[in-house]
DNA sequence: GCACAGGATGTAACCGGTTACAACGAGGAA
DNA sequence: TTCCTCGTTGTAACCGGTTACATCCTGTGC
C-alpha cells in the first residue's frame, strides 16, 4: 500500500503538500496539485484512517449501539422490519456525502452491554444509543467521555442529549378513539418488555386514558417481548378470562398482529368480535387482514434528527443538552373497527371531530 | 482523556507494560499487572483506536457495503425487512466477541458508489460487498488492495470470494410445483431491477423451466423496483392483456404482495382465479391473506458465512478464492392453490412426491 | 536597487499506541 | 564466587498521516 511518502516522492514534493492536495486545501499551486493527483491516481493512494485519525484527533466515525429485539437465529423468520433498522437507514442517509461513516453494535436484552460499548468508544467520534441498551448511570458516564445522543429514552434523562418521541400522546389518542369513536369500555392490552421503557410508558399511559373514561377498565397482559409469538400468548391468556375484551390495544404492531391472528384461529371476528390496534406503523400491519389500526411513530425522522444532534456536538456545539420530543400520528384502518362500528349515541359532528388527518390506505 | 503515558505515570511503570497489560499477554507480574489496571480502572483508560490501528496495523472493523432497496424518505412507511438488514444482523453477531466492528455504508442503485467505498477501504481490515453494489471490474480492483468478500452475487465471478444462494434451483423448484401439482401452463413473471443479477437470475431461470414444460408459456413483465407498488403495477400489465396467467411469480415477495393486492382490488381471487408466489420468504408474505407461497433463502446463513470467510482472510487465510452456493428452501402456503386447487389427472403418489419437506404455517 | 509582503513549499514535531531489543536482577549451576 | 539463564521491565523507534513554523521566491512599492 503506498504511502504520503510514496507520492510525494513519486510527485517530487514534501509529505505536507501531499497532504495539503488531500485535503483540498487551495494552498497548493494548480500545477503541483494537478502533479500530486495524478500519482495518487496512479499508485492508487488512499490514506490510512488510522494515521490520519491519529493526527487529526479525529475518527469520522461514529457508533449507533441498540438492542436487538425480535431477531433470533432464524433471522429472516422473525417479525419483519425493526425499530433499530429503520434507525440505522436513516443515520446513514444523513452521513453519507459527509466523510463520516457508521460502526455498528447491538446487544441482547439482558445482556451485559456496556463493556463492549466502552471498548467501542475508543473506535468513534460520537455515539447514538438507540433505546435502553444502558442504565442511566451508565449512559451518563459514557456521555462524560464523548457525545452520546439518546434516541427513544422516555422522559427523565434530563441533562443529556435525547430524540424521542410523545409514547403518552400516542396512546391517549388511540384510547380515545377506541372509547370515544367506538364506545368500548372493556379495553385489554397487551405489554411489552418490562425492561422496556418505552413498552412501559404506553402501558400507563393508555390504563391511565382508559380509567379516566367513565366505566372504563384495562385487562393487562404484560411481558410480551414484542414478538408476535408472544402477542399469541397473550391472547390465549385474554380469552381464558370470563369476559373477553371489547378491543384490545398493544404495546407494538408484531404482537398486535399476534393478537389478531390467534384470536381469528380461534373462530373470533376482528374487529366484530375484538377490535385490535398496535402501535409503530410497521409495514406487515398494512398487508394483514384487516389492516391494523395504530399508532405511527417517526423513527425515520427520529434517527435522522440524533445523527444531527451527534454531528453538531461533535463539531463542538455548545448548546445546554436538551430532549427533542417528535408527535406520534394515529393511523385508523379496519382492526378497530372502523369504519363501521361506533357508537351510535353520538352526533356525528362530535365522533367526526376525533378522525385523524391521516387515514387508512 | 488518559494516554498510556498517563496510566503509566500514575502505575509508576514504562508505557510498554501498560500495552501488554492491555494486550493481556502474560508477560507482566501479577503484582504489577493488578496495579496498572486499578490505574486503568481509576483513570478510565480506554486506548484510542487510531493509535492502535496505526501501529498495529490493524483495525478491528470491516466494512459492508449494498444497495438500499426500497428505503425512501418515509422509511418505515415502506415495505419491511431489507435484504441487507438481516445480513447486517448476521454479520454483526458473528463480529460479537470478537474485538472486530461493523462499518456500514448503503448506496442507492444507479447511484456512483465506487468513490465512497473507496474512501472506505481505508477504514477497515477487509469489506463486505452485497449484491450488485459494484460493478465486476471495481470489485476485482478492490479485492486487490484489502480482502473482499461477495455476498449473494450471481455466478460468473470467479477470482472471488463469493458466498450466494442457488436462485435457478429455487425458481426450477416453484416452476416445477406450479406446472406438476397444480398443472399451470399460463405462466406470469413479474421481474425486478435489471440492475440486479439476482433478479435476472431468477428471471431466466423461472421462463427457462416453465418453457421447458409442454405447453408452458411465461408472460414477463420486466423492470420492477422489488416495491410492492411495483407488484401493483406489474399486476395491471398483466390484468390487461388478453389472456390473464394462471399463475403469476415474482422476482421478489414484496412484488408478490403487490401483484397479490392489486389483483384482489380488481375482484379477482387469489388462488382461485389466480395463484401468486413469490421469492425470499420475508415475513409479511405469513400474515397476507391468503399466505404467500415462496422460495425461502437462507439470508442470515449467507451473512454468516461470508463473514467467517472475512476474518479468515483477514487472519491470513491462503486457501484459493472460491464460491459457495447455499441451497433453497421451497415454501408452500396457499397463494399457489395448495391446498386444493391442484391437477386431478396426476396419481396422488406422483404429486405427493413433489411436496416439499417443509410446509406452511 | 532595496525592503517587504505574501504565496508556495519544505522541515520536523507530534498524535498515542506497540514491540524489537536492551537492560536488569535474581536464582541456579559450576 | 562467577557466569549464565530466564523472567520482568524499560527505552526508543516506528506506524502514516497533519500542521505549526520556517524558508524561499517572486512581484510590488518606494
Amino acid at each position: 500500500m503506498p504511502t504520503v511518502y510514496d507520492v510525494a516522492r513519486l510527485a517530487g514534493v514534501s509529505t505536507a503538500t501531499v497532504s495539503r492536495v488531500m485535503r483540498s486545501s487551495d494552498l497548493v499551486r494548480p500545477v503541483t496539485r494537478d502533479r500530486v493527483l495524478a500519482v495518487i491516481e496512479e499508485v492508487g493512494f488512499v490514506p490510512d484512517a488510522s494515521a490520519q485519525g491519529l493526527s487529526r484527533r479525529r475518527k469520522d466515525i461514529i457508533g449507533l449501539v441498540g438492542l436487538e429485539r425480535g431477531v433470533d437465529e432464524s433471522g429472516i423468520e422473525r417479525d419483519g422490519l425493526l425499530f433499530v433498522d429503520v434507525v440505522v437507514h436513516a443515520v446513514e442517509a444523513v452521513l453519507r456525502g459527509t466523510g463520516t461513516s457508521l460502526l455498528l453494535s447491538f446487544g441482547r436484552a439482558g445482556e451485559q452491554f456496556h463493556h463492549r460499548i466502552r471498548a467501542l468508544s475508543g473506535k468513534v467520534d460520537g455515539l447514538l444509543v438507540v433505546e435502553e441498551a444502558l442504565a442511566p448511570a451508565q449512559l451518563r458516564a459514557l456521555a462524560r467521555r464523548l457525545p452520546v445522543v439518546v434516541i427513544a429514552a422516555p422522559a427523565g434523562e434530563a441533562a443529556l442529549d435525547v430524540v424521542r418521541v410523545d409514547n403518552p400522546a400516542g396512546m391517549r389518542a388511540l384510547a380515545t378513539h377506541l372509547t370515544t369513536v367506538h364506545g368500548y369500555r372493556r379495553l385489554g392490552f397487551v405489554g411489552g418488555p418490562r425492561d422496556a421503557p418505552d413498552a412501559m410508558e404506553r402501558l400507563a399511559a393508555f390504563a391511565t386514558a382508559v380509567r379516566g373514561v367513565p366505566g372504563g377498565t384495562v385487562d393487562v397482559v404484560p411481558g410480551g417481548d414484542f414478538s408476535e409469538a408472544s402477542g399469541r400468548t397473550a391472547a390465549r391468556v385474554l380469552l381464558g378470562r370470563e369476559a373477553i375484551p371489547e378491543a384490545v390495544a398493544c404495546a407494538n404492531d408484531q404482537m398486535a398482529i399476534g393478537v389478531m391472528r390467534e384470536l381469528q384461529r380461534s373462530g373470533l371476528d376482528v374487529p366484530g368480535d375484538v377490535a385490535v390496534a398496535g402501535f409503530d406503523n410497521i409495514y406487515p400491519g398494512r398487508v394483514v387482514e384487516p389492516a391494523l389500526t395504530t399508532v405511527g411513530q417517526p423513527v425515520r425522522e427520529l434517527g435522522v434528527r440524533a445523527a444531527a444532534r451527534l454531528m453538531g456536538r461533535i463539531e463542538g456545539s455548545t448548546e445546554p443538552p436538551h430532549a427533542e420530543t417528535l408527535p406520534t400520528e394515529l393511523v385508523i384502518r379496519r382492526s378497530c373497527g372502523c369504519p363501521g362500528r361506533v357508537r351510535e349515541d353520538l352526533p356525528p359532528a362530535s365522533a367526526g371531530s376525533l378522525r385523524p388527518a391521516r387515514c387508512a390506505r
